[in-house]
DNA sequence: GTAATTATCGTATTTAAATGCGTAAATGTA
DNA sequence: TACATTTACGCATTTAAATACGATAATTAC
């Protein structure tokens, strides 16, 4: 079994803890995050921490302390989180970055160029208060 | 930058592989294959395996041996080799793995599903003949 | 001001994929 | 029959990405 379209632990966590954020009033720390995530405290550090630098979060050390949201969920969308994560999705690049493609035409491109278009035109419409 | 959406080259070369054969009158080896895919023999080798297994080519051993198409460019599409290669495509499993969603309605679904679901029907619609 | 809590950051480990290699088996050619 | 060619197969190595860890710094509460 294999998965076409796939997103890495990091991207999850990003955009699950975006949207536990989101719901909550108050601040939520990595360990809560963890938990309700089912992942490791450290990974969602880890991510939490780039969320941060991106202007996506405010963090606050200390007791009580914890993570809430810089930005409105109106304006979060899927695509941005992703690429924060990920970096930004290529378009049009050999997918199997060859300097030179054997065949006159390239065959991967009509495959993969047309998926990933629309699947980055999909992320960019889906924002986090989509899903509150 | 990212890829999304990820051929792995084993993928590609099943891919290549195929149209490069199809085009071809007589039988292609390893090398040739490897040569014009830019990819290392062995991989192509390994590769190739699978497809004869597959009942997708015949091989040849001995001087002028190789592969040649077992069926024709219009009954192999891109989707039986994809998952030949890959494994079958997972629709509607958790795209993280986790045996508990922490959320009321799964988030990676919307994201995930929609596009593998897409992905695997426009790979079904290629073939090989498409590509000659 | 001390202890507890929590984020930060650099590094280490793990994992999966890709790649490389060596030997064996099959086949055609002279 | 001998030899060159080519696929088959199993295993070893390398590499890059993902994930985990541990020490440190900041903050709050008492």
């Amino acid at each position: 079994m294999s998965k076409i379209v796939s997103l890495s632990e990091a991207a999850s966590i990003a955009l699950h803890g975006l949207i536990l954020i989101a719901r909550e009033k108050e601040g939520l720390n990595v360990i809560h995050i963890a938990d309700r995530t089912n992942t490791s405290k450290h990974h969602v550090a880890k991510v939490m921490q780039r969320l941060v630098k991106a202007g996506y979060l405010y963090s606050q050390r200390g007791p009580n302390g914890g993570f809430s949201l810089k930005k409105k969920p109106e304006e979060i969308n899927f695509l941005d989180i992703y690429e924060t994560i990920e970096g930004n999705i290529e378009i049009g690049t050999c997918p199997m970055d060859k300097p030179i493609c054997p065949f006159d035409k390239c065959i991967m491109n009509n495959v993969t160029n047309k998926m990933t278009n629309e699947f980055r035109n999909y992320l960019k419409e889906q924002t986090i208060e989509q899903y509150l």
